[in-house]
DNA sequence: TTGGCACTCATACTAAAGTACCAAAATCAT
DNA sequence: ATGATTTTGGTACTTTAGTATGAGTGCCAA
């Protein structure tokens, strides 16, 4: 938020400067106001495109960064998260046990209590709401 | 593409005639340089933010539409590619059943032909299957 | 040191999901 | 019209998934 301010505050002044250079460089008969006017054109088409690009890039970023406080939110450890990125990647409960070195069972255990965080009947729901929430 | 040629011509066309009125504006006396530049930069602020968003925009719809020709190339039908679509809602047989006006045997063999066809074990890995290849 | 929490595992079920095989309609292109 | 494909549905069976319950272990903070 410093950092948007600092960054306004500075464009303000460069066009100020920018106004008063070319009122001045058109006054004083070195310009024509056919340039004056096209660098200003410029200047400012490049100033929208700049704006229009960081707008839009706030937008997207936040939908790859808002998982991890949401975890903790839904109180999901991290035995369970790893079995909830197993499901999300088509794992079966036996395959989940294997590449975690724990029985079927455990991980049984693991699913039950992620269904019951994560507000879903399914493991195909949980993945969805997973996704929605954006923790995978 | 016959479109964008011709809202660029009718975009150079406005902007020469508003070069064109500034300029004629100015001599006349009826207006400062000043109004006359900041019309000129509120202008071509606006532009360039119309520009950019059209651009980005052109980048990010491929990715959403990639998808129809891999349907056909693996054969899914009209019917499978909804029951896919619900599956990948987190539905259960049933629930889609309900919700194609079908009986859970017909959902049954929908989704079989669908693990053959995206070559997967289980739903889950059919989801997953079907995100990476970009048919949901 | 002790209660709480995460992790582990088991048994015994119930409920879905998935397979195999068959078959009657509806749709569609030639 | 007719052969091919799609869509629909059933039965019977196997396999996963998911629930319920109980319990042992290890760790950490009060």
């Amino acid at each position: 938020m410093k950092k948007t301010i600092f960054v306004f505050s500075a464009l303000i002044i460069a066009l100020l400067i920018l106004f008063q250079l070319s009122k001045y460089a058109y006054i004083s008969g070195d310009l024509s106001i056919e340039f004056v006017i096209a660098v200003i054109a410029i200047v400012f088409f490049i100033i929208g495109v700049i704006i229009n690009k960081k707008t839009l890039r706030k937008k997207a970023i936040p939908d790859i960064s808002i998982n991890t406080e949401k975890i903790a939110e839904l109180g999901i450890s991290k035995r369970e998260y790893e079995v909830l990125l197993q499901i999300s990647k088509g794992q079966s409960n036996k395959e989940i046990a294997d590449e975690l070195f724990v029985s079927e069972s455990t991980v049984k255990t693991h699913v039950s209590n992620l269904l019951l965080k994560l507000d879903a009947k399914r493991r195909t729901q949980a993945i969805q709401k997973a996704k929605n929430i954006g923790i995978i």
